[in-house]
DNA sequence: GCCATCGCGTGACGGACGTCACCGCCCCTG
DNA sequence: CAGGGGCGGTGACGTCCGTCACGCGATGGC
């Protein structure tokens, strides 16, 4: 789980020496919050290594997850860009290793180098539809679906082929995975109860093993 | 409702011009069709007069409204920007008056001017922000509660005081903003005759006019 | 190694909303 | 002007899911 290396991203190997050398490197302790919801937006954060999730609290408590972000992405980049505060809260899910940068900085290195700016412009696209994707999972099918659609974009995100099911030894806990799908906690491991007993899958703490991807894949489309 | 000029946008009066003669004007009738998702993305829209719904349908027929774009508007720079498929449908409200750029001409446009290119960064952010607005609304209150939501946020938006109350002229009908919340048609036209009931605003053909804007305000941010 | 805590599973219960069905009204068209 | 269709309002019914509550095993800190 340690890197590896520099991250595949959306930066060449030069373009990230360049902002390497605008940033100032950093290490984030699992759990560790990088920055909270209603914070001016002061810095943009590259991840090097590591995972975080990007999440918003409803008044009445619950947790929505936006996003998961991987080794190359970048985390807070909108405020940089547009100078308002932070619109949701980012906390590492694991030890990971950062690249801070001052929004400042960021800005006059996009503007430096047009091209990153259209490659940042093709990052903004790819988040705005899978926001749109979202809203229509949300509203498309039961939990049982719903949950088995994630599970099926897990695995073939980073799932680790196991013998003859793919395992998907999950970061997050079942409520997170809850708040992904946009439900409680209860209703999405009752979710996972129905798929276990169909014989599908296998669960464990943290992990989580599909044994027939197939047949979840077609669980996962089913009109009701 | 025609347009009185070039429209506020995110461009200048200068940059304006620089578009329109790569473009070419176009006007669509009320209802008709932009393009449709799934197509291939070739050209960009640039809304001078009118406003047009993009929104997608889910299989089950169901249709989830993602965005109004408004005079000054792009629809459609997503797949000109990464050269993907329309994610979405795009229908004109009212008579449109737009400029048709093709998405070569207006890729070029981009690269050419670079501070244009962080506007358009910075609108694409806004998008971003919407669209996680829409995840969190959609997932707090109940659907009166929406419903409340979304008549305070176009009163403010495009409402026209009227005596004592805030009139707000839906170009949309009921179940357009139904799609908007999330829910049914029926369920929201329960939840206009809950609104009603409480003499909080009066409801007619394509019309809604709010006669307390205070509580509406309290009922949208409800907790139950 | 022990105990508090965390993560997971499950039951009962109630309510909000989706589904289906029907009706009336107003506009628009011919 | 007469007919039809789009739009809005409601009723009945079923159900899925949220809420509350509890139990159980694994984990990890002391």
């Amino acid at each position: 789980m340690t890197g590896t290396g520099r991250p595949h991203g959306f930066l060449t190997g030069d373009e990230w020496r360049t902002l390497e050398a605008a940033g100032r490197p950093r290490r984030y302790r699992a759990r560790q919050r990088l920055f909270r919801e209603g914070e001016p937006g002061d810095h943009v954060i590259a991840v090097l290594d590591g995972r975080v999730k990007v999440s918003v609290q409803t008044r009445s408590g619950r947790e929505i997850l936006l996003a998961i972000k991987e080794p190359g992405d970048l985390v807070g980049e909108l405020s940089a860009i547009d100078g308002r505060p932070r619109s949701a809260t980012a906390i590492a899910l694991e030890p990971v290793d950062a690249l801070v940068v001052t929004a400042p900085a960021f800005v006059e290195f996009i503007e430096g180098h047009p091209r990153i700016a259209v490659r940042l412009l093709r990052t903004l696209a790819a988040q705005i539809r899978d926001a749109d994707r979202r809203s229509v999972d949300r509203d498309t099918g039961d939990i049982t679906c719903r949950v088995a659609r994630r599970l099926v974009d897990l695995a073939e995100r980073l799932g680790e082929h196991r013998g003859s099911g793919v395992e998907v030894t999950l970061v997050l806990g079942q409520d997170d995975l809850a708040a992904w799908v946009g439900a409680t906690r209860e209703a999405t491991s009752r979710a996972l109860g129905r798929l276990r007993a169909e014989g599908w899958l296998t669960t464990a703490r943290q992990r989580i093993v599909l044994t027939d991807l197939p047949a979840l894949r077609r669980r996962a489309s089913q009109p009701a």
